[in-house]
Order: structure tokens, then sequence, then C-alpha cells
DNA sequence: TTTTGAAAGTGGTCTGACCACTAATCTTTC
DNA sequence: GAAAGATTAGTGGTCAGACCACTTTCAAAA
């Protein structure tokens, strides 16, 4: 390509402009006419630009109104990444297994971080006794504290794709092991956590957890 | 939205030909002119839904030839979402700290399983010493050998998006940590292999290899 | 036969013009 | 003065036409 194509300049002129401005989720960018006069290019080739963007869920227009960036979590990340990713016919079991590195990852994270000693845990061990418990938010909880938001998210690409394993309640019968986990955790004992981690999500995924449902 | 995006139909559209007319990869689908006649609508409509399929990597459009359909396996959707969401620094080390979550796990795995019996470990150690052996391909062998095909693809798109952290090749004072690695991968000794890699790995991620460069 | 170059066709870009819609402003009315 | 309505400026959505740069094709010239 003996010249580049204009519109890919003004995608990274773009991205640039939003850093530099500080323009957050939710804020206007300028108009379609000031960006051409601004970046001395046509309004179609602007528009091209801004077409794209749209499709990858980056920005979102509205007529009348103008365009706007779109919140990160919005972004059709996890369903285009999904596509790319999962495009072979993946055996459920894979998913899971990559579901569980990323988990037991977080424990050993938290473990190993002071936010081990953080009051959250007392709080789940109270929301543990309560009705209505969801397993999924105990294992959220988990990605969330280790801190690493991109292993958060292909987590929960992988939990959207695979079938929730965590799916319902806590059951009763749960709550000794899951407050296992959780006292472990505080002693950043992460073996027995992850230990104790893996023994309760096997039941899940395996269904053998028909007698809790 | 009272009235639907046009160019979005349009992407519809050329999805529904692209089938019916059996357009494989590599070949040429009509020109943008032919398009908008035979959809009836503006040329710069037109443009504006392949500008957004160009971006995605879905088409290839060469100046003066036309425009073609790409091999699905070259879709760059990453890269863009790279730039977009992977700006910061913080993110930068949640990649890399993926990426080495992935990689353990590949040895945990490794270590738990046949595959630390085979004779690929003792080919490995002969083409170390040879020359010009690339760090990367010691980490990929690892992933592809632990056979969790998904969390290998997630750790190719980790490793194209957060630059290559195992660029370059092997340096003499770098074998006899790997070879330290391959020897507790036979022994089945994932903690010493894990310790022992991630040693290796950190000093290339902080960049204190210079000293090997 | 080989070479040359003109022509046709393609994507790349710009301009200007409408349309549909929104939000702010002004005007009218009470 | 306040509320309701009408106007207006600004926005994205779309189209048509015009060039430009480039590639391929093919007929004319050597």
């Amino acid at each position: 390509m003996s010249q580049p194509k204009r519109y890919l300049n003004i995608v990274s002129e773009m991205r640039d402009m939003i850093r530099e401005q500080n323009i957050r989720p939710g804020d206007r960018i300028p108009s379609e006419r000031e960006l051409a006069e601004k970046l001395a290019v046509g309004r179609s080739t602007i528009r091209e630009a801004l077409r794209s963007l749209e499709l990858l869920g980056l920005i979102e227009t509205r007529r009348g109104e103008g365009t706007f960036l779109t919140d990160p979590r919005k972004h059709r990340l996890v369903e285009l990444l999904a596509t790319f990713i999962l495009q072979d016919n993946k055996t459920l079991e894979d998913v899971w297994e990559t579901m569980c590195i990323h988990e037991t990852a977080a424990i050993q994270v938290i473990c190993a971080s002071d936010a081990s000693k953080l009051p959250v845990w007392e709080s789940l061990r109270e929301r543990l006794d309560g009705h209505e418990f969801i397993r999924e938010d105990f294992v959220r909880e988990l990605m969330v504290l280790s801190g690493n938001r991109l292993s958060l998210k292909i987590w929960f690409l992988l939990k959207q794709y695979g079938g929730n394993p965590y799916d319902g309640e806590v059951m009763p019968e749960e709550r000794p092991l899951l407050k296992n986990i959780l006292q472990a955790i505080e002693q950043q004992d992460a073996e027995t956590a992850i230990r104790d981690f893996k023994a309760w999500s096997s039941v899940l995924i395996k269904g053998e957890n028909a007698q809790w449902q």
C-alpha cells in the first residue's frame, strides 16, 4: 500500500484525542463536522472511521445529539472475542478448566496479598448465612478482589459462553465448604483454600450437586 | 432509534450475499458502485459498511483492484480493541499477569499428566543447546502440551496484545534455568518447575535481561 | 512478436446538499 | 411571571457528483 488509509489514521488520532482531552465514557466527542475541520479531512472520511468504531461498540451515535464514548464495560469485547476465541467446537471441559485456571490464580493472588485481611470476608460469611445467596456472587467476589481486571473479563466471557456452573443459590450443605475456603484465605493458606475450592467447584461442574438443587 | 441504521443493514445484507453466492476467502466481492446500485443505496453508505468490515479484518480492499474476502484466521479485532482497552500501564501488567496465570497452569497440568514423560523434553533440551532458539518457542511448547486449546488461544491473544515478553533468542546465561525447568517437569515436580519458570519470566518482563540482550 | 500507452474499472477522498431528529432558545399566551 | 408552544441552530444519516491514484486490460505501434 503506497499510501496508508486515511481513515485508519483518523482512528488513531481520535484515540489520542480521547486520551489527551481526557474524554470519559458517556462524554460527547466533537461533532463530525468539527472533527473534519480539525483533522483537515472530509466529513465522509471521518464518518468511515466513526462507523468502524461504532461497530466495535467503542462509540455510540445518536442522531440530533451527537457521538458519545461508550462505557468500556459495554464494549463488545466479549461478544466479538467470543466469535474469535470460541469459533471452533470447543469442548466445554476446556472452558471450565480455563475458568478454573483463573479462579485458582485469583485465590493464590488474594492469599499472597493484603486483600486477605479485608473485612469483606467477614461480610461474605454473614451473607452466606442469609438466604438467596447466589453461588456466582461468591466466585465473582474472588475474581474482583484479585485485582486483575483482564482476568476478570476473561472469566466473565467464559462463564457467559460455557454455561454458568455457578448458577443457583448456595444450598445449606455447601456452606461449610465455602466457610472453610474463607477461613483459609484469611489465614493466607492458599493451598487449603484452592483445594477446598476445587472440591466445591468440581461437584458443581460434574453436576453431582443434584442433591443440592 | 426510530429508523434503524442503514449501514448495519448493509452489513447483514452483504453477509447474506456472501453466503448465497458462495463467495470464499480470497474471492472478489462486487465493486462499491455495483453494490450501491444493487442494494439501492448511496455509495458512501456502502463504504461505511465496508470500512467497518475492513477494520474488523473481514474484508481487504486494494485500490484499483477491488474488495476481497479475507481468510477468517487473519481477523484483526484483537489488535484494535487492544489499542483502546489496554491503554494504561495497569492493564499491561494485567496482561502479563494473566499470561503467567495460563503458563503456570499449563506447567501444573503437564506435571500431573503423562505429558511429563514424553520424549519432547529431551528434544527440547537439545534444541536449547543449538543456536537461534527462540524464547517464545519454549513457552509455546508448554502451552501446547498442556492440551487446553482454549487456554492456548487466550495465551496467543494476550501475547499479541501485550507485547511479547518472550521476544528474542535464548541467551547462554538463561540455559541453566530453562534446563532446570525441564528437569523438574520430567520429575513431575510442579512446584520447582513453576518457581524456576517464574524466576525466568519475571526477569524478562521486568526488562532486567538487558544483560542478556 | 514485443512493447507501449490509452482506456476502463476500482477504491480513496472531498464537496455540497438535503433529510430527520434533538435540544436550546425565543415567542406567545395565560 | 409562568407555562405552553413555535422557532432555530446543531447533530447525525444519506445521497449525488466529482476528482484522484492505482491496477488491469487490450489494442495500437514498434
